[in-house]
DNA sequence: GCCAACGTTGGC
DNA sequence: GCCAACGTTGGC
């Protein structure tokens, strides 16, 4: 099993918005970065579980964690012109972009926030601490992980 | 609202 | 295929 870091914007969807949905679960669509992409299409498999970030906000963080219910599969909004992610170069017989579902598992009674990952130093190589990082998913080693759990 | 970082686009 | 311009992300 694998662990990764999911980054939303709160306004756009936050940890509340997944624990709503139908089986608490949606599918994590949008993703229109290369790397972000073959991460979802070819190593986030069903069982992995997943850190939900909250970014550009007014405290930046960890939120909670949710759980790959379903691997990586087309992202049909890029097909779907009234979409935010419509992607019209997109050919529908060749997915370019791919989205996988995710399930909430639990809300952190706080946000772990971006300066602890930041000074603590099994934390600060973490890819979100990096500044300018703009990558919205990316992997996280089980020693961060269980580091994190421990300490929110 | 500013601006650093960096991915993408497009001219050559 | 290089690289300057541009657009977006995201912390501050």
């Amino acid at each position: 099993m694998s662990y990764w870091l999911f980054k939303s914007e709160p306004e756009t969807f936050n940890i509340n918005d997944l624990a709503k949905k139908p089986n608490k679960t949606e599918h994590w669509d949008g993703v229109r970065n290369y790397q972000a992409r073959n991460f979802i299409r070819d190593d986030i498999k069903k069982g992995d579980q997943g850190f939900f970030y909250h970014s550009s906000c007014k405290v930046p963080g960890i939120a909670g964690i949710f759980e790959i219910v379903k691997s990586g599969y087309p992202d049909y909004t890029a097909w779907d012109p009234t979409s935010d992610h419509f992607d019209p170069t997109c050919s529908s017989d060749d997915p370019r972009w791919f989205m996988v579902d995710v399930r909430f598992v639990k809300k952190f009674d706080r946000i772990f926030t971006l300066d602890e990952i930041k000074n603590n130093p099994v934390l600060e190589k973490m890819a979100v601490a990096r500044r300018g990082n703009r990558l919205s998913i990316t992997p996280v080693t089980e020693h961060e992980w269980k580091t994190i759990l421990k300490l929110a």
